[in-house]
RNA sequence: GCCCGAGUGGCGGAAUUGGUAUACGCGCACGACUUAAAAUCGUGUCUCGUAAGGGAUGUGGGUUCGACUCCCACCUCGGGCACCA
């Protein structure tokens, strides 16, 4: 008998599909000629770092890849793709240290990943590739952020339209248009265009001289914000910067949620994070001063109990009233404190409020013109809402806490309707959402660049040209002022082109779109090839995207079908999210804590086809579940116990083209014995039925458990026939793909397995000719008894109690109620 | 604080339009094979009880003929948001 020897069998296989180039993806032309479906499977390109893949890191593949072989089996035209999203901090800061292009570092850690990928033996169709980093990807990168530059958001057809068309409206509705200068032309369109220059806080690091990233600063021992590398003090500083506009989309990102097949954990969280809440617009005139201070308010029927209105110190109206406070020395400290405290302790709510009154600005409540004091307070946020709150003690928990600690009397008034008070005091309804636009911009070297450059006159212009190419720069190390290691070039700032690069998640929120037709010169990809796959089907990765790429994606997409680039509104029509794999320690994998386990180890030792079937089996796809290097053994043990089983097949020809047949039913007996074989192929079908079902849904441990439970029975017998084992192969084949093909193509077969199709089960097969019914006695199981399936509940219930047990149980007592569950159960109640 | 999700053997977990709780696997124990070991196979493995039988799905209630599944309250853990007016 030949020996199970993996390490042997998969470099055989792995060879031979390379080679054969059994995963190839046929272009839209050639699969339409062959009338193939398209079926687009994708799981998240990964950041190629330096440590390499550890055994957490495949399992979200192995999912997509078993969904992406059993289409293909399922004779789909199955796009499986792969690439590297390699722009970003970590090459950059491994470029400082080692004095190295930020490209080498990529191309070394891709190589790599590429030979960690490939031992695990993933049908991916390499010869779409993409990389982010290549200047014929980041073409279209840029190309997609000038086509955002150059449009607006149109409220009325709700949907980007060229900014030529709103320039043509400005000046239309604005006499004055055209005698504005470009300058101010340019200032006026900022407000609209979905990418635009605005200011943003940025962390500053004055001894490093440079911008640091939220991952990059830690808290010191009081708390305070310092930076990871040194240690040194991080404060907010406002720079300009580049934002997208995807508030604008904020709607049309909440609509389109419920009919993603995603999880409601992850659509609740992008729910919540939009945080859409409707409210009031409403006027507090000052008292004598021509002025109204404009607040938003979700709780307008609450306005007769007003009394305080508070802005927040960043308000602009309170410059405009320094002349008026009366107290503007303590005014302008409170302002300065709040400026320099920290976010963070900002938001922290068991910080106790402050704030200082305006003295003495009045504003009048307009539903009954009293007057109420105007404070400023850190505890309302400038940029949601207008920054303005009225306040009502009564019915708001903060307002009350401030309420108490500046003595602010307390009143309570009835409440009045929402719509009716807002509308006669002249306050409008509006909607307002939590999230803020994105900031599009890093002070970093190693992303994509900006494709725009400012001339002598401030005048934005853009690039003509795509690709703009990243210039090699000399030094990657700090400037000395908030700006990317761009701003040392002097070729580069002298052509006037921003310094800053794009964010990590330029390259991501499209990258789906360019595996269809990577090679594309002329367009990010073909018309053809994007009416052919539409979107991404079948979509799996870590839901710690959720906020970022997962909505920036959407975001894109439905930009770029606002644009008639492509024809859906939503790129990824179902999602699977994995779970982490954790430490044996319960600790995340990470070489900080030495707890990291690689799976090129794992593959040596156990095989790629063992490692698979475990981060299947060991439990849900969608929960953390801790490795236990001890428990692999099982999917080892399981997979030799097939093994066993084909040499078995093999080596006795004979027995096994003797095909069993069905004996008879018997009728008029309730036990109805039946052999073996005809069992073992009932159950293959069911099991047949279960894989299929299984896989669709992601219950890959379920999938495998019933493989086990027919291996089992099929151990047991020796009647197994080569038909039935080679339908069990094919469901086998997407979880352990090396060692199914090399039995497959031992019965003789010349066809890879991979391509061979995909069993169907048959319906009279899987019909049981013998029902177990259970049956209880008040609720508790007394009896077990047999009849065939479907009978008659007066059938059942003659049966069921002239049974000895049952009788026994009833002890002679009234029957109260007979209820019976269709081949399940029976309960008599006495 | 608010919003989600989850608590089942020694361990990973299975079963939910309410219908036989603990499938499958790990571990453990015993047995077979072997000179022996490994591998493999078989048997057992929630708990109390000699048994008959009873109890058990985080805790306490409720609905129901029947609850891991539905409802209420609480506890614990995980995730998201965090002064969003």
């Amino acid at each position: 008998m030949k020996k199970y020897d993996h390490l042997k069998i998969e470099k055989k296989w792995q060879k031979e599909w390379d080679s054969k180039k059994v995963y190839k993806t046929l272009d839209s032309k050639s699969a339409k000629s062959k009338k193939l479906k398209p079926f687009y499977v994708l799981g998240m390109f990964p950041y190629p770092s330096g440590a390499g893949l550890h055994v957490g890191h495949p399992r979200s593949y192995i999912g997509s890849d078993i969904c992406a072989r059993m289409k293909r089996m399922q004779g789909f035209n199955v796009l499986y793709p792969m690439g590297y999203d390699a722009f970003g901090l970590p090459a950059e800061q491994y470029a400082i240290e080692h004095n190295v292009h930020p490209r080498e570092a990529v191309e070394k850690n891709i190589k790599t990943f590429r030979g960690q990928f490939d031992k695990i033996g993933f049908s991916f169709d390499w010869s779409r590739q993409v990389n982010t980093t290549d200047t014929e990807y980041y073409k279209w990168t840029q190309w997609i952020f000038l086509k955002l530059y150059n449009s607006y958001y149109d409220k009325k057809s709700n949907k980007a339209r060229p900014i030529s068309e709103l320039i043509k409206k400005l000046s239309k509705e604005d006499k004055e248009w055209k005698n504005y200068d470009e300058l101010k032309k340019q200032d006026i369109l900022m407000n609209y265009r979905l990418a635009y220059e605005g200011e943003s806080e940025v962390n500053w690091c004055q001894v490093l001289g440079t911008v640091l990233a939220n991952d990059e600063i830690v808290d010191d021992a009081h708390g305070h914000p310092v930076s990871e590398r040194g240690g040194y003090p991080v404060e907010k500083i406002r720079i300009k910067q580049w934002f997208l506009r995807i508030t604008s989309y904020a709607d049309r990102l909440i609509e389109g949620l419920p009919e993603l097949k995603w999880s409601n954990h992850l659509k609740e969280i992008q729910k919540n994070w939009i945080g859409k809440s409707e409210g009031s617009l409403i006027k507090f005139p000052l008292f004598k001063l021509n002025i109204d201070v404009e607040v938003f308010t979700t709780r307008a029927d609450t306005l007769f109990g007003v009394t305080y209105v508070v802005l927040a110190p960043e308000h602009p109206l309170i410059l405009n009233l320094k002349n008026k406070i009366e107290n503007w020395k303590e005014v302008e400290e409170y302002i300065e404190h709040a400026r320099h405290k920290e976010n963070q302790e900002r938001m922290d709510e068991t910080k106790e409020k402050t704030g200082v009154e305006l003295k003495v600005i009045k504003a009048i409540n307009p539903a009954n013109n009293e007057e109420v004091p105007v404070w400023i307070s850190d505890y309302v946020l400038a940029d949601y809402g207008t920054g303005a709150v009225m306040a009502v003690p009564m019915h708001d928990e903060r307002d009350r806490q401030f309420s108490n600690k500046y003595h602010i009397p307390i009143i309570d008034r009835p409440l009045v309707d929402k719509f009716e008070i807002t509308e006669k005091v002249g306050g409008k309804i509006v909607t307002k959402y939590k999230m803020r636009d994105a900031v599009f911009a890093r002070q970093r070297y190693w992303g994509e660049p900006i494709p725009l450059y400012r001339d002598k006159k401030g005048i934005i212009h853009e690039v003509k040209k795509l690709p703009l190419e990243l210039p090699n720069v000399k030094s990657y190390e700090p400037t000395g002022h908030a700006e990317g290691p761009l701003a040392g070039v002097k070729a580069w700032v002298a052509k006037g082109y921003e310094t800053n690069t794009m964010p990590g998640w330029a390259g991501s929120s499209w990258y789906f779109l360019r595996y269809m037709d990577p090679k594309n010169k002329k367009e990010l990809a073909s018309k053809k090839e994007l009416d052919y796959w539409k979107q991404v089907d079948m979509y799996v990765g870590g839901a710690e995207h959720a906020t970022g790429h997962l909505l920036y994606s959407r975001f894109w997409h439905k930009f770029l079908k606002d644009i008639g680039v492509v024809k859906t509104e939503e790129p990824f029509v179902e999602l699977h999210n994995q779970g982490l794999i954790m430490a044996t320690d319960g600790r995340k994998m990470s070489k900080r804590w030495g707890n990291v386990v690689n799976p090129d180890d794992i593959v040596k030792v156990y095989g790629a086809d063992t490692l698979r079937v475990y981060e299947m089996f060991m439990g849900p796809f969608d929960q953390p579940v801790a490795w236990s290097t001890e428990s692999i053994i099982g999917s080892r043990r399981f997979l030799e116990k097939v093994w066993r089983i084909s040499q078995d097949i093999v080596a006795s020809p004979s027995e096994i083209s003797s095909r069993f047949t069905l004996p008879g039913i018997p009728g008029g007996t309730h036990t109805i014995q039946k052999s073996h074989s005809a069992l073992l192929e009932k159950l293959l079908h069911k099991t047949i039925k279960k894989v299929t079902e299984d896989i669709a849904n992601f219950n890959f441990n379920t999938a495998i458990s019933s493989m086990m439970i027919l291996v089992n029975e099929m151990e047991k017998s020796d009647q197994v026939t080569v038909a039935d084992f080679k339908m069990f192969l094919q469901l086998l084949a997407p979880f352990a793909p090396y060692i199914a093909e090399d039995i497959w193509k031992s019965f003789g077969e010349k066809k890879s397995i991979h391509i061979s199709g995909w069993p169907k089960y048959d319906k009279n097969k899987i019909k049981d000719d013998v029902i177990k019914i259970a049956v209880q006695v008040n609720g508790k199981v007394r009896a077990e008894i047999e009849f065939a399936p479907d009978s008659s509940e007066a059938d059942i219930k003659e049966i069921v109690l002239s049974n000895e047990a049952v009788k026994s149980w009833i002890k002679g007592g009234e029957i109260k109620r007979f209820i019976y569950i269709k081949n399940k159960l029976v309960n008599i109640v006495v």
